[in-house]
Parts: C-alpha cells; structure tokens; sequence
RNA sequence: GCGAGCUUAGCUCAGCGGUAGAGCAAGGCUUUUACACAGCUUAGGUCGGGGGUUCGAUCCCCUCAGCUCGCACCA
C-alpha cells in the first residue's frame, strides 16, 4: 500500500470511522470473557441541538483515549454515548423558531400557548431529530469510539420510566415534597430556577438609607431615644426599596447597644403604615449599614429564614408576572422597577429618605437569560438532600470515590455540607411532566408510576397531571444507571456498573457529579463511578472564556477540517495537565500536524526501504537490497533472539522505546495523560526520527544483513509507537499501521469479538509493555557519546556558518584505547551525520596546520583538530573558542564551587560528590583544551 | 470574607531538591535518496518580590503582590 506524499487526513479518517462503524469495533460486550475486567465510561450527554465546542473536544479527547488504551489493555470497554434534552435551552431555541413563523391571535409573535402543548411538543421532537445528528456526527469526527448501538437520550423511554420510578420512590420515601418556599423566580421564562442556575453578578446600585419611626405596640407611641429624649428613628439601609413593601419586621443585633431600648417594640412601615415587630438576631451584621435590617421574607433568602425563625408573617409583594401584587397596596400592577422609582420618589417627598449612597452589590442574574432573578415564594416540588447528601460525603471521604486532582474534593464537602434543598419543578414543558395529578373533587395529590385516569382515593375522572416538568439534573443525576437498563434488572446493568471513572468539567460538579452520586448511592446501591476526573477549562489565547459574544472560540470542527482530528486529539490532550486553564493556541495544533506529518514521512520513508528501492551514493543498486519479508516469528521475537549482535544504534533505539512505553503508560494510569503525548513526542520525533532513522540511512545503503537487522528494527519500532500513539490518534495511526506489510493480517484480537472474525485493526493490539529484554544501559551511553561527538561537530560547523558542502578531516588524537575502539566502530556514522570526509589519528601534541581549530571531548578521551586553512576565518574561530572557553570556565567555577564546601562534600550523597568531581575534571580538560587553541590561534 | 489554583525564554507551556527544557516566533547555514508540515545551528530566563528550611531551592515552608476560578455574601 502506497502512501499520499504527505499527511492529509480529509483523506483517510471518514473511510477509517466508517470501517470502525461497519464492524461493531467500539460494541461492549455484555458477556465479557472469563476474568475480562470490565471498563465503562458514559459520557456526559451533550445538548441534543448543540454543536460541538472546545470543551466537549477536551472531553471527548480525554474520554476516548481512556477507552482505547484500556481496550487495548483487554478489558471489555464500554462508553456509551447520549444526549441530553436540555430543557430550557432547547425549549427557547423552539419557541423563537415559532415565533419567527408568524403572529397569534393577539398580533404578537406565536408563543407556546398558542399552539397548546401538545403541538408545541410536536414540534420540539421534531426540532430535536432534526438536529440530533449535528452533535452526534460531529462526536463521530472527533474519532470517539463510542458504542452507538447503546445511545441514549434523556427522554427515551426508559429512561423516563427510570425518571419516574425515581420520583415516586422518593415521594414516597418523604424526601420530594410540594411546598410553597422561596425560590429563585426568572420573570422572562416564566420559571423557578435552582440557586445553582442564578448568578450572582456585581452590579451599581445605590444604598438607600430610609427612616421607619419607632413606636409602642398601639404603632401611634413613639419610643424615646434615652440619650436625648427624642422619638426614636430607625434608618435602615438597603438595595431594594420595593420590597419594603413586603416587610414584615425589622431586625437589630441583640448586642448592640445603640438599639437596645428598642427590643421588644414597633416599627412603623414606611408608606404602607404597617406596624412591624423589631426582632434581635445575630445574624444582623452590626459593621454594615446602620446595623438594622429590614426584613422581606417573600422577597430574600436570608430574610426568609429570618422569618421561619421568628415566624414572620410573609407578604409577596413581587408577583411572578413581574408586577408588584394587590398586597402592593398603591404599588400594585407597576413592574419590579418602576416600583422601585416609585416608592423611592414617595419616600423622599414624605421625607423618609435619610440618604442615598452608591453602592456595588451583587444580583442574581439567571445563567440563560443574563436577566434578574427574583426570590419569591412559589408552590415548588423539591427534593429533600441532606440524607440524600450524608451518604455521598461519606464515599468520597472513605475514597471509595477518587477525585482528580484531589483539591475538588473540598470544593464538593463544601458545597455538599451547605446544601439546601432542591427545587426540582420548571415552569416549562419540555421535559419530563411532573407525575403527579391532583383531583378536582377530593383534592388528593396521586403520584404514580403510571398514567392516572382517575383518582385512586375518590375515583374521580376530575384530575389533572401537574403541568410542571423536571428539572434536566433530575434526569441528569441518573445517567449513569439509567443508560444501562435501570430499574429493570439487566445484564449490561450487571455489567457495566458502576463505572470506572466520570470525566467532565469541574463547572459542573454540584449540578451533575454531586447528584449522580446521590441517586447512584440511593437507587443503584452502589457508587456510580470510582473516579471523578476533572478535565481543565479551554479559553482562548489571552486565557479568556470563550463565548459567543466575545467573538473569541475557537471552532473545533474548522481546526479538524484544517488539520485533521488528530492533531487537535493530540493539542487537548498535552495540555490537559492538571490544575490549570487550557489556553488554546492554534500554533499549537498546527505544530503537532507537522509531528503527524513527520510519523507519516517516517513511514514512507521505510515503505522505500523495504521496497528494496535503495540506491548507493553513485546510484547503484546496493548490494542484497531486494524487498524484504518479515522474519519467520514476527519481528519481535527475530530482534529478541538476535538482541545481543545487533549494532548499537538499533539496541539504543529499542531500549529507549522501553523507556517511553513505560511513561506513556504512566501516564495514562495516573491522570498524566500530557506526560504521555510529551513522552511520545519527544521519543517520536527527537529520538527516533533524528536520530535512529538517520543511524540507519548508512546500512541501508550498504546493504545485506546490516540493512535487514536495521529495517526490521524500524519496523518494530514503528509498529511499536503506532500503538501507544494510538489511543491519542487513532486515525493517522490506523492508516499507517495498515499500510504496514508486515503481520497485520495475522495479527489476532486482544479479545474474542462475540465470535466475529479477527480484524486489521490497532485497537485489537496489545498496548505495548516495557521488556527489560530490550534494555541496554550500555548501549544508551554508547550512544550518547556518540551524538555528542557528532553534535560537536555540528556545532563548530553552525557556529561558523559553514555550508554542510564544505567538508572537511577530523584529525583526532585519541587518548586511549577505549577511544580508539570507539572512533573504529562509528566512524562511518560520523562521517555520514557530521558530513565529514575522513576522519584521520593524529600523535599527542601534533597539529595539523598553523590555524587549526580544536574540539576536547571528554567522553570519548580524545580531541578533535580541523585545519582551518581555506575554511574558516581565524577571527570568527578566536570568537568561537573565546566562547567556549567562557563557558566552559562558569561551568568548572560553579561545580568546584560546590566541591569547595566542607559542608557538601561531608552531607551530599557520595555518588553525587564522584559525579561532580568526574564533572569537574571534564570541564577542566576541556578548558585546558580551548585555551591551548587559543594560543595557537594567536 | 472563605477556599482552590496560577505567576518559568517574546508567545504557549513542561519541569518541581542537585548547573533551567520543548514547541512556536527571531537570526544564520542547507533543497544531503522520508519529511521545507524539513534538517543543522545560534540567541533569549538572577524560574513574580521578600524571608526561612537545607550542604544545596525554580522545586519544600512562611509572607507579600498580581491574575484566575469556586463558594458565601452585608440588608
């Protein structure tokens, strides 16, 4: 199989998926193999009319990549793909469709109500098949291996019936109830909100200080301030006049003093004239304000609870129409701030405002809508948490469920010890209708599992289903179970939980991985997943968020049709390192599409080589170079059996491979997953392409034997990286893997497929595990020494700009026997790679021309002299050793600096202190080296 | 206010107890039988400031400053 001339994935990764696709690759089993582990993911479920954004990239990356490296480890793996319903989101998203469409009764623009729910419904499934294969295709172009054969989506109908049983189990428990409470009320959708949907966003505003007269209980008797005899005035501060209208005490510190003779009696409600109980509690803040509060239980969290303590009587004055109500008195029928004008501009007229002060506070905005929210009190269904919550604190401080990085953990105890309840109605209609009917005759309130035609308590046809629908966590919370079957009791059930990890974005822990572990505890008897991993935040370059507003995201879908899924794969993954931000640059992506591009040159190039297409320096056709068949065994097991005699350049390359398989899998294994992409980058591209490929370029010219142990060295090696590249780019790997002539076809499954026949594909290969019988620390010094001399070369020749066609001799003084072996064996690699013509031993002391320039080695012992007549300027030659001798001596000054400490040299670990020496005496001679050049050179 | 994190080369980021690394960008030399999406090479950092622990600190501890993100808010 011949490949393009370069790396263009438009090319190769639709054909690849599809193939994936055509033969169930990414299908989980529900009969895993005897003593098979078991591996499941499920996703988290993205808005079913969405489009894909970078934060589902970095999710669907890091997912993907665990599920292939586990498969590849045999483990029967599962990630089961889905969508959410998301209902305000998708809901909207409808209504402005219809109201583009045309005009209602009214002559406003269509809404909901005009077309009843069920139309309307209608409609939003309509909506949601048709952009259903939106964010699921675009899933299939990041190259998920996902089993879509088991998608779910939240209103499916098992899993509504999960929903259901879920409810009734726990109304039935005592832990949902129907209540009127204070909630957080978005007038523009016309719905409760949970606290986690509103927020909280500093806003101007002003701090308006107003008098309320302290009376006896009668509200005529004013109190007298005892220091000076004067009826008492109470100013209070606060940011939302309008809701005076609501009050229903005022409340003082019971320590403070300056208030003290006013416990126990009246205030007088400004405006409205209500006569208001002043209560003490601890909670008033005596720094802030006047240190008096006026309380609007209606209308404030806080207050609320004031009022449950003190039992207040409530008064909503804030109607959910955005309207002050009839208990508005005078206010009644104007909107939220036009009250507010209002009763500001009566309050100065009555002489009641004290003063007025700007002032910056924070206001609950909704997170849809960037509109104020409300509290009011409304009849909601909420969920009773905190016996829900104790258990789930408990599995993750007994670790039994891990969060990574573990710093998350305290956020969640956190929240999960402060929770209040939560309000799981919407005033919305896409979503799961609340179960629950209420009858018109009896006024019982049925909740069911099923459909209810009639009361079950007086029989009456007279009743009516709740018009509510749930909140999206609710249906969210059960995810994990619900995809797989739950409540009935089913074999993938059995199989596939709880789940080996739940990766997501730490923005939503309460909303989601606080409530799954709740009802996974609760319902599935277990927790749903051991491991939470949170992934990192991408923002763009300058570290902002991205938004569609600010004009600043960055289009996945145009990074994979610009440089392929492959690159991007590669980008999210090597910066999804731990504990920070992922600033996206798109130089980034296009950096590792050359790294894809070099694997794919890497690749052609031994395609060439094993063609037998190989040609001498002259253009012969070298020697025993015809095509080359794979050694019987395989090539493993032939480099293994011939370990010991093959040529060092192809010991080191397979003993470093050792080294980076063992990172790679680190890597993956701890939650390191960007110490594996840098792993494989470097061993890829730094190692193995500039160095082992270039190693072997010379057999492969010579031919024979030392050009078949080179060939098949690089084609394990290759074979090797393929597959710990994999599970990071699974279609570049894929297609060059398969171009491979060698075994793939021989090559048999990690595990049976449910009987379907073997497959040429990676991700049925052994993840590759480090063998010590590849390693050769001998072989890596050996080397090293070797590019070091070869470097130094490079650098003489850099440093003078001298062109790679200006050869030149090395005249080489070697200083003793381990040199002179040493130079023998490689010296037609350092004529090759420094391009150096000859490479001639010169006596101690000898020189080889008046100007001469001189490289000391310390490893080999030897020094290298190069005439410099006819080649190099003798000043820039003075220029260059003058450096040298610079650095050479900060190098010695520092590491006999340390030498000289009594201190050092008495508590430093003794290798240490024989490696500093060794250094010293290196640096020394090299030194010694460059000055004595230097004085030749005059 | 409480909690978490970040501050390393012009930019994006690794490193985290033994003389600071990569990619991109910049300068130079190269079309040498994979690759100009390339090769070789050069330049660039008192690792945010201060203090401490240690023979030794970018790395551990304290403190200050700046930035970011949660949570709670004071009406």
């Amino acid at each position: 199989m011949s490949l393009e001339k370069s790396y263009e994935p438009k090319g190769f990764e639709q054909k690849r998926y599809d193939f994936w696709m055509q033969n169930g690759c990414f299908e989980a089993s529900d009969n895993p193999v005897a003593g098979q582990k078991t591996y499941t993911i499920v996703i988290p479920p993205p808005n079913v009319t969405g489009v894909l954004h970078m934060g589902h990239a970095v999710m669907l990356t890091l997912e993907d990549i665990l599920i292939r490296w586990r498969r590849m480890h045999g483990d029967n793996t599962l990630w089961l793909p889905g969508t959410d319903h998301a209902g305000i989101a998708t809901q909207t998203q409808v209504e402005k469709q219809i109201a583009k469409e045309g005009k209602g009764p009214t002559g406003k623009p269509l809404t909901r109500h005009d077309l009843g729910r069920e139309k309307f419904l209608e409609r939003t499934w309509k909506w949601k098949e048709d952009h259903h294969g939106g964010i699921t295709g675009q899933m299939k172009r990041m190259g998920c291996a996902l089993d879509w054969k088991r998608e779910r989506f939240t209103l499916d109908d098992g899993l509504s019936k999960a929903v259901r049983e879920v409810f009734v189990t726990l109304y039935e428990q005592g832990l949902i109830y129907r209540g009127d409470r204070i909630i957080n009320w978005c007038v523009r959708s016309q719905s409760a909100l949970s606290d986690l949907e509103v927020i909280p966003t500093e806003r101007k505003g002003n701090l308006w200080h107003i008098r309320y007269a302290i009376v006896e209980k009668d509200g005529k008797t004013p109190v007298k301030d005892p220091s000076n005899g004067q009826p008492t005035v109470l100013t209070i501060a606060t940011t939302r006049p309008e809701t005076l209208l609501g009050d229903t005490a005022v409340a003082v510190h019971p320590e403070d003093e300056r208030y003290a003779h006013i416990h126990g009696k009246f205030a007088k409600l400004p405006l409205v004239g209500r006569v208001l109980p002043v209560i003490t509690d601890a909670y008033v803040d005596r720094e802030f304000g006047t240190g008096a509060l006026k309380v609007t239980p209606a209308h404030d969290f806080n207050d609320y609870d004031l009022g449950q303590k003190h039992k207040l009587e409530i008064i909503q004055v804030m109607g959910l129409d955005g309207k002050i109500t009839s208990a508005g008195g005078a206010y009644a029928g104007l909107k939220f701030a036009e009250a507010r004008e209002k009763v500001v501009a009566d309050l100065d007229a009555a002489g009641l405002l004290a003063k007025v002060e700007p002032h910056t506070h924070k206001v609950g905005l909704s997170e849809r809508y960037g509109e104020v929210v409300e509290p009011v009190i409304s009849k909601q269904w909420f969920v009773k948490i905190e016996p829900l919550a104790k258990p789930a604190i408990d599995v993750v401080r007994s670790g039994k469920i891990e969060f990574a990085p573990k710093s998350w953990e305290k956020t969640y105890f956190e929240w999960m010890e402060n929770i209040r309840d939560w309000c799981i109605s919407r005033q919305l209609w896409w979503g799961h209708q609340i179960p629950a009917w209420y009858c018109a005759d009896c006024g019982e309130t049925s909740v069911s599992r099923t459909d209810l035609k009639k009361c079950p308590s007086c029989n009456s046809t007279r009743i009516q289903q709740d018009e509510d629908v749930l909140d999206t966590w609710f249906s969210s919370a059960l995810w994990p179970f619900s995809t797989l079957g739950w409540p009935e009791k089913t074999k993938a059930m059995e199989t596939f939980y709880p789940t080996a990890v739940l990766e997501t974005g730490f923005d939503i822990i309460f909303f989601w991985v606080a409530r799954m572990i709740m009802m996974g505890l609760h319902f599935a008897g277990d927790v749903p997943f051991k491991k939470v991993y949170m992934h990192p935040m991408v923002r763009d370059e300058k570290g902002e968020k991205m938004s569609k507003s600010k004009g600043n995201v960055i289009d996945p879908l145009l990074l994979i049709d610009q440089h392929g899924a492959d690159p991007l794969r590669f980008t999210l993954a090597s910066m999804s390192g731990q504990g920070r931000d992922i600033k996206l640059s798109v130089d980034r992506v296009e950096g590792y599409r050359a790294f894809a591009n070099k694997l794919w040159n890497a690749t052609k190039f031994l395609h060439l080589q094993l063609s037998g297409g190989g040609a001498d320096e002259g253009g012969n056709t070298v020697p025993n170079a015809g095509p080359l068949a794979e050694p019987k065994g395989g090539a493993e097991a032939w480099l293994k059996a011939n370990f010991k005699s093959l040529a060092p350049a192809n010991r080191w390359i397979l003993s470093r491979l050792q080294s980076t398989i063992q990172k790679v899998e680190n890597g993956f294994a701890n939650w390191e997953i960007n110490e594996s992409t840098n792993a494989l980058y470097e061993f890829a591209w730094l190692e193995f392409c500039d160095w082992s490929i270039e190693f072997a370029k010379l057999p492969f010219r010579r031919g024979g034997k030392e050009r078949e142990e080179s060939l098949i060295t690089i084609h394990y090696v290759l074979e090797t990286l393929f597959k710990l590249l994999h599970p990071i780019m699974p279609f570049v790997t894929e297609e060059l893997w398969d171009s491979l002539p060698w075994k793939k076809a021989a090559n048999t499954p990690v595990r049976a497929r449910d009987g379907k026949p073997a497959l040429a594909t990676l991700q049925f290969h052994a993840f590759p595990k480090p063998d010590l019988a590849f390693k050769d620390e001998a072989a890596e010094v050996e080397m090293s020494r070797l590019k070091s001399v070869i470097e130094a070369v490079r650098n003489f020749r850099g440093e003078n700009n001298l062109s790679p066609k200006k050869e030149f001799v090395l005249h080489v003084h070697m200083k003793d026997a381990g040199a002179k072996t040493f130079f023998a064996a490689h010296a037609n690699d350092i004529l090759t790679l420094a391009r150096v013509t000859k490479i001639e031993e010169l006596g101690a002391g000898k020189s080889v021309s008046k100007f001469e320039a001189v490289i000391p080695l310390a490893n080999p012992a030897a020094e290298i002299r190069i005439d410099l007549d006819g080649l190099v300027d003798v000043e820039e030659e003075r220029k260059r050793v003058r450096k040298e001798i610079e650095k050479a001596k900060v190098d010695l000054a520092h590491v006999e600096g340390k030498l000289s400490k009594e201190s050092f040299v008495a508590k430093a670990p003794k290798e240490l202190i024989e490696k500093t020496r060794a250094e010293a005496e290196a640096f020394r001679a090299k030194l010694a080296g460059f000055e004595a050049a230097l004085k030749k050179l005059g």
